[in-house]
RNA sequence: GUGGAUAUGGUGAAGCGGUUAACACACCGGAUUGUGGCUCCGGCAUUCGUGGGUUCAAGUCCCACUAUCCACCCCA
C-alpha cells in the first residue's frame, strides 16, 4: 500500500491552487484596504494557551486537539483557532503600546483532530482579522462590513448573516440562573450533553441541535432577554450602524458560538447547498480574553473564514474566477546546437517576463508540438539547422494555427509587441 | 467517539459464483524523414483496497481490518 496523505488533510494542485492565489490576493486587498496588518503566528503554541484562551468547556479543547509532547516533555498543540495566538502575541510583544485600536489578520493552515465529512478536514485554512483594543459598536461594525464587502465582491449570493449578542460576564451570570431555573425541572429530559452543559456552560444548551432540546428551550430565557443596559445599547447602536449601511442581517437570539471567549456581539455567515457544515464564517467579540491570558484588559473582537467552505460556495455558485491564463512561449530545439541557442534564448526572454518553455526531454519537433499544446502555449519558437543557418527563428501562432519567419535579432522585440500579457 | 454507503488500470466505470476482467477517456507509439489540436491504426489490469474463510470454482458470498465519502456531535 502506499502512503497516502493523512485523514482530513488535502493537496492543493493546479487550478486550485490558482484559485487559492486568487482568494489570498483578494484578502490581501480587502485588508489593506480596511488598514490592517498581516500577523504571522507560530502554528503549534503551548497546549495552555488554548486551555486557557478557547476554553476548557469547549468541545475543541475536550477533543479536537493537536496535541503531544516535544523532546522537552513539554505540552504543545497544533493550532486550532487563530484567536487565542493574536493575543497572546499582542501581549507578549506589547503591542498595547502602539495606536489602538490595532487591526490585524492572518491566513493559515489550523488543525482540528475530528472525523472528516464535506467541508471539514483536520488541516484547514482560515482568514481571520482581529481588532484589539476598541470598544465601541463602530469596530464591530466595521469588522462586519469587511466581512459583508469581501463576500460581494467575489460575486457570492444568498449569503445569512446571524447576528446576537451573548451580553458580558454580569448579564451572563443573571442569565445562567434565569436559564437554570427555568430547565431545573426538565434537566433530565434534555440530552447527555445539556446535562453536562447545565453546569458547565447552560448558555451552549440554547443552540443544541438535539430535537428534543430544542423543543424544551423553545420559551426558554435567551441572553438577548437578560442583556444589562450597557450591552443592550451595544448591540443596538451596532443594529443601527449595520443597517445606515445597508448589511442585512437576522438577529439568532439562539446562536451561541462554541468557544467560551465570546462576550457580547456574536455572528456566524451561513451558506447553502455545501453540506451540513454551511458555517462560512464566524466570530464575535472576546473583551476578557487579553486579560485572561496575562495582558492587560483590553477588549477585542474578531472572525475567521474556512478557506476551504468559501471555495466550495463559489464553486457550488459558480463564480467564474479569471485565472490568468498567461500566453506563453515554448522553444522547440531541433539539435544539440539548437538546444544550447534556444537555452541562452529562453534566459534573455525570461529576463524579459516572458514565459518560456523548452522541451526539456529531448523529444522530436512533432512532440514538442504536441507539448506545446497541452501546456496551452501560445507562440512556439522553432530552431533547427536550417533557421540557425539563416540566422532566423520560425513563430508559429499556435492559437491562429500559422507561421512566419522572424530574423534571430528581432525575436524578443517581436514577441514583447504580441504577447498581451506583458 | 458513533452511524450509513463505497472500495475493479492514470481517471470514469461494466462484470454480481464458472474458460483470455467489457467500454470510454487519458497516456504511449505509428500513419513519406522538421510541425500540435481532428481522423485512422496499434499498445496499455497474470488482476479486482488488505488479510482470512466458504466452495470443485470468488472481482462476484461471509468475516475482520484499512481507506474514502456522507451524516451525528460541534464547528471554519
Amino acid at each position: 500500500m502506499i502512503i497516502q496523505r493523512p485523514k482530513g488533510t488535502q493537496d492543493i494542485i493546479g487550478k486550485t491552487a490558482l484559485k487559492w492565489q486568487y482568494l489570498e490576493n483578494e484578502i490581501r486587498k480587502i485588508c489593506s484596504e480596511y488598514g490592517y496588518q498581516e500577523i504571522r503566528t507560530p502554528i503549534f503554541e503551548a497546549t495552555e494557551l488554548f486551555q486557557r484562551g478557547v476554553g476548557e468547556t469547549t468541545d475543541i479543547v475536550n477533543k479536537e486537539m493537536y496535541t503531544f509532547l516535544d523532546k522537552g516533555q513539554r505540552s504543545i498543540t497544533l493550532r486550532p483557532e487563530g484567536t487565542a495566538s493574536v493575543c497572546r502575541a499582542y501581549v507578549e510583544n506589547k503591542l498595547y503600546a502602539q495606536a489602538q485600536p490595532l487591526k490585524l489578520y492572518y491566513l493559515g493552515p489550523m488543525f482540528r483532530y475530528e472525523n472528516t465529512q464535506a467541508g471539514r478536514f483536520r488541516q484547514f485554512h482560515q482568514f481571520g482579522a482581529e481588532v484589539l483594543g476598541g470598544e465601541d459598536p463602530l469596530v464591530d461594525a466595521e469588522v462586519i462590513h469587511l466581512i459583508w464587502e469581501f463576500f460581494q465582491r467575489l460575486g457570492l449570493k444568498g449569503l445569512e448573516v446571524h447576528l446576537n449578542s451573548v451580553g458580558c460576564p454580569n448579564c451572563r451570570s443573571e442569565h445562567r440562573i434565569q436559564l437554570q431555573n427555568y430547565l431545573q425541572r426538565r434537566k433530565a429530559d434534555l440530552c447527555e450533553d445539556c446535562q453536562t452543559r447545565f453546569e458547565r456552560n447552560p448558555m451552549r444548551i440554547l443552540d443544541c441541535k438535539n430535537k428534543r432540546c430544542q423543543s424544551l428551550t423553545s420559551g426558554v430565557p435567551t441572553t438577548l432577554d437578560t442583556l444589562c443596559n450597557d450591552c443592550q445599547e451595544h448591540f443596538s447602536q451596532l443594529q443601527s450602524y449595520l443597517k445606515i449601511v445597508g448589511i442585512q442581517y437576522k438577529i439568532n437570539p439562539k446562536l451561541v458560538r462554541g468557544l467560551d471567549y465570546y462576550q457580547r456581539t456574536a455572528f456566524e455567515v451561513l451558506a447553502e447547498g455545501i453540506g451540513a457544515q454551511n458555517a462560512i464564517c464566524g466570530g464575535g467579540r472576546y473583551d476578557g480574553l487579553v486579560k485572561e491570558i496575562g495582558g492587560p484588559p483590553t477588549p477585542g473582537i474578531g472572525f475567521a473564514m474556512g478557506m476551504e467552505r468559501l471555495l466550495a460556495v463559489l464553486d457550488m455558485q459558480k463564480v467564474e474566477i479569471d485565472l490568468e491564463t498567461e500566453e506563453k512561449v515554448l522553444i522547440a530545439a531541433l539539435g544539440d546546437k539548437a538546444r544550447q541557442e534556444g537555452f541562452k534564448l529562453s534566459g534573455e526572454l525570461r529576463r524579459n517576463g516572458i514565459p518560456v518553455l523548452m522541451d526539456l526531454l529531448g523529444r522530436g519537433l512533432k512532440n514538442q508540438m504536441k507539448y506545446a499544446d497541452r501546456e496551452g502555449v501560445r507562440y512556439v519558437l522553432i530552431i533547427g539547422d536550417e533557421e540557425l543557418a539563416k540566422d532566423i527563428i520560425i513563430v508559429r501562432d499556435m492559437k491562429l494555427g500559422d507561421q512566419k519567419e522572424v530574423p534571430k535579432e528581432t525575436i524578443k522585440q517581436y514577441l514583447l509587441q504580441n504577447i498581451n500579457n506583458i
